[in-house]
DNA sequence: GCGGCGATGTGATCCAGGTCACAGTTTCGG
DNA sequence: CCGAAACTGTGACCTGGATCACATCGCCGC
């Protein structure tokens, strides 16, 4: 319980609760555990649960009829997701998978809007986190509409440094593993399409493989790729 | 102030309230009109107000470096925008401006939040509202990744009879007067693809033209036109 | 009621990126 | 440690939309 309790002081909207409030809160809730590729649920499910990670990482999509679905977010420990369904009432709006074994607490509707109600700061945590998704959101929009595939890759790649990177010597190196066909997925084109940007950039030196990872070894080249 | 005061029971968050504290809301805010075309705010600006459309209407939209935008919404009497940078404290994730000569209610930040405070109800709708505009920013970004041109612009015109549309013997007819310029704007398109997509849609007698506006005659075409 | 300007309609080209089809290369489970 | 399965790399080809370039058609204001 203790471990959950630190990782939970993480939560955004849950940091501004007392100690106590928290604990009481743990105890309400349930856990479950995905494994690696387990759907949490699907788009258009009618769901009533709120998910937080503490474990594990969880990615967030659009399913397209023909395959090739477009990947919104991939969230990790101290993430929450879910809520959307919560607050509105309306179907889940994407669906959910673990895309590592993945450990979660989840919270119902009644507990979920006791909090929100009773901790008005909490309620203002999660209007501020609701309303940085719904940048993130227009922002993409944005970039489909406005970008061509080798700025939307390349602004990909620099978001992913930004979030998941870790300085080196010879660059930053992104800590998620990630497939070509994963990266297509975030920025809405076809595998070999990311493949040949990737290629370029590559002979360019501005990345490198490490295995299953990404290395940027030339950040402000990506930038200006961008445009 | 009676008018006002008819118009602000209509906007969620604002609902909720008792008929005394809108009225002390009234009072405090400030009136600001805008003309045809006059800009409210930009994107990446800092702001701290919150706009209520009393009377007209409003293109919130992402500018592009090189011309033709993205439209994101057009929002009437009743709604609100420019709550985002209130609630995270981000700059401006958008541009506004007025498409005809509109009225508006500004909220600084101070009366918007000690509302959401002391209200937790409010502070719910709010949370519904924002909600429901991050479900339309994924679908939007969804459509641009799946959907052609053909579709998107089906698409669009089917939410604007939604939204926009009155019922006519003849089928619905959308009130909002649209160039052509301006759907090619909301799908992120050139005005020249919607344009031939529009003549197919009329030769095929499933829209027509009614001086500036559209006529949909046959809805379940479209809807076919979709996919 | 006419002159002009914004909004339409359409043809001709061009090319980024999708599709298909493989070959080579890692990686990982058993 | 080996073999299957998953990833990566590339060529050939085709096509939807962008781009450019006009002609025409209203409306709106003077």
């Amino acid at each position: 319980m203790r471990r959950a309790g630190d990782l939970l002081r993480r939560v955004p909207f849950l940091a501004v609760l007392t100690v106590t409030d928290r604990r009481a809160l743990v105890a309400a809730a349930n856990r479950r555990r995905f494994g690696r590729g387990e759907a949490i649920f699907h788009k258009d499910e009618r769901g009533e649960l709120l998910f937080i990670i503490e474990e594990g990482s969880v990615r967030i999509y659009l399913p397209s009829p023909q395959g090739a679905d477009l990947t919104l977010a991939v969230l990790g420990a101290g993430d929450f997701f879910g809520e959307m369904a919560l607050l509105d009432g309306g179907p889940r709006s994407a669906s959910a998978t673990a895309l590592r074994e993945t450990a979660t607490l989840v919270l119902g509707r009644a507990d979920f809007t006791a909090v929100l109600q009773s901790r008005p700061q909490s309620a203002m945590a999660v209007l501020a986190a609701v309303a940085q998704r719904l940048r993130e959101a227009d922002e993409m929009a944005g970039d489909l509409a406005f970008l061509d595939v080798g700025g939307r890759v390349a602004k990909k790649l620099l978001e992913l440094a930004a979030t998941h990177g870790v300085q080196r010597p010879e660059g930053t190196l992104l800590e998620l593993p990630l497939t070509q066909e994963g990266l297509a997925n975030m920025v809405g084109v076809t595998r070999e399409s990311v493949n040949r940007h990737l290629s370029t950039l590559r002979r360019l030196g501005v990345i490198a493989r490490e295995g299953r990872r990404f290395l940027i070894r030339d950040a402000e080249a990506l930038r200006r790729y961008v445009a």
